[in-house]
RNA sequence: CGGAGCGUAGCGCAGCCUGGUAGCGCACCUGCUUCGGGAGCAGGGGGUCGGAGGUUCGAAUCCUCUCGCUCCGACCA
């Protein structure tokens, strides 16, 4: 893409309403128009971001055998009323009533629907186990939004839910996320934590929230510093074996980890040394929980046993807060110049540099260079703007892209340009070509990984 | 929802107290010079001062109401 086609309002001063790092940056970078409290347009750049983070969402639900979907953002009321749930949801939830004075509401999240889904089409425990998820606008009227994307009214989020036939086979299908969550945020660069946390409104004994560590984050929270060290890795995982993922849950939950909600002072000490203790703070991004027939006895969702028995089937919901990510990855991955994306979820994967745009030898470098990465299967960002160099690195630098090519008449004469790695500010001077095998081999080896 | 504050050009702000018909920086347009870390000079365009009432000869400025946004608190992916 060449910069000068491409609609990227960068600012160069802060708007007054951003308090925090990750909102500032994703409006002066263009990524991001706010239109109402809490409710944002997604520009070109930010929406680059959320659609990476989206597919390595997917991706890695699919690995774990779950299926997509998708349910509407609107939702009857009638539905929610089976639930309780209509009149347990206070005025968080926004409701409203159509032409034909049927009331209606917006999504605030849908384990009524998908199990108004299952009860139609599912009767046997041969269809299970079944995990069905979607990708999809969520609105909730917070009192207080704030912190940008972070903490949004409406927010884009992956919501999936299990079906087992029993207990111990939805406690593997809450393992099973565990997992994938973990392989999800550590592809985004991210260390999500998984901390024992509280059922809140959606309800359940068993739930781990994943918290990011960052100073803005909202929530106070606990933990043994050792928890800090694990690294999902590049593991090999066969979903399906429950003795695998019961041991990576252990290994990732069994140090203290929680959130105020839970934290018990006495334990702490009891089980982390005193050099180990951490108090820090936290931005939830997922959240994973068993809440067994809650829903599935009060709306009929049953399956025939091998039995011949009728029985409430065993559930669980799990979440991912996509656009919250998007500003969870900014808080901890920026510096004072701007954004610094992991290039797991960058929205180009290299930027290209002009120093002098008008000179045919520069020009013709930079073509050169931008076609060869898009021949590859690359994304560049190419900045042919008339502008000086100043402006050009400084506009890099906010929008934060990983890697960076410098072309210039100066070091074209030796032959060279400039790699420069936007994390490190480390650069070297290498041949054109050698600059374009680097950043294939950077993300060749990256999706290899992935 | 309780408390506090702010709405003046695309963005950041001054002017308001002490009424006299709107200004600065950035951005934008034109020209010249410049050109490896947000250039300089010269010229130029752009604002129903959030909205509605009221007071006054006259309102961005004073009064009333209203809408929007932000911050602190209680609630949350």
């Amino acid at each position: 893409m060449r910069l000068s086609r491409y609609f990227l309002p960068v600012l160069k001063e802060t708007p007054a309403e951003a308090q925090i790092v990750s909102h500032r940056y994703m409006l002066r970078a263009g990524m991001i128009k706010q239109q109402a409290a809490g409710i944002y347009s997604w520009l070109p750049l930010g929406y680059k971001v959320l659609k990476r983070i989206e597919e390595i969402v997917h991706e890695e639900q699919i690995r774990a055998g779950h299926i997509p979907m998708l349910m509407p953002t609107l939702q009857p009321a009638d539905l929610w009323r089976e639930s309780g749930r209509y009149d347990a949801y206070g005025p968080e939830m926004l409701r409203f009533k159509d032409r034909h004075d049927r009331e209606m509401l917006y999504g605030p999240t849908n384990e009524e629907m998908i199990t108004d889904i299952f009860r139609t089409y599912v009767q046997s425990y041969k269809d299970l186990p079944l995990t069905l998820y979607h990708i999809q606008w969520k609105f909730r009227d917070e009192m207080r939004p704030r912190f940008g994307v972070m903490r949004g009214r409406e927010f884009y989020m992956k919501d999936g839910y299990n079906f087992d036939l029993t207990k111990e086979d939805a406690l593997h299908a809450y393992n099973r996320h565990l997992v994938s969550y973990l392989r999800t945020y550590e592809r985004m660069g991210l260390q999500a934590i998984p901390m024992r946390a509280d059922g809140g409104p959606i309800g359940g004994d068993y739930t781990h929230e994943f918290l990011v560590l960052a100073e803005t984050g909202e929530s106070e929270v606990f933990y043994d510093s050792a928890i800090t060290e694990l690294r999902f890795g590049n593991r090999d995982i066969d979903y399906d074996d429950v003795a695998q993922c019961q041991a990576i849950l252990e290994e990732f939950t069994s140090r203290y980890a929680r959130t105020d909600e839970t934290h018990d002072e006495t334990l702490f000490h009891q089980q982390v040394p005193e050099e180990r203790r951490r108090r820090a703070r936290g931005i939830e991004v997922g959240q994973i929980f068993y809440f067994g027939t809650k829903y599935s006895e009060p709306m009929g969702a049953m399956v025939v046993n091998d039995k011949g028995e009728r029985v409430p089937v065993h559930m669980g919901s799990h979440g991912i807060g996509v656009s919250r990510l998007v500003g969870a990855i900014i808080e901890a991955s920026h510096d004072d110049k701007g954004i610094i994306w992991p290039e797991g979820v960058t929205p180009f994967h290299c930027g290209i540099v002009n120093l002098k745009t008008g000179d045919a030898e520069a020009d013709a470098a930079c073509d050169a260079i931008h076609d060869s990465l898009v021949a590859l299967g690359l994304d560049p960002l190419y900045d042919d703007r008339d502008e000086r160099a100043g402006a050009k690195f400084a506009t890099m630098d906010l929008i934060g892209l990983p890697w960076r090519i410098t072309v210039g008449p100066r070091g074209l004469k030796n032959g060279v340009v400039e790699l420069t790695c936007r994390r490190t500010g480390e650069s070297q001077e290498l041949p054109p070509e050698k600059a374009v095998e680097r950043i294939a081999q950077i993300y060749g080896k990256a999706l290899a990984e992935a």
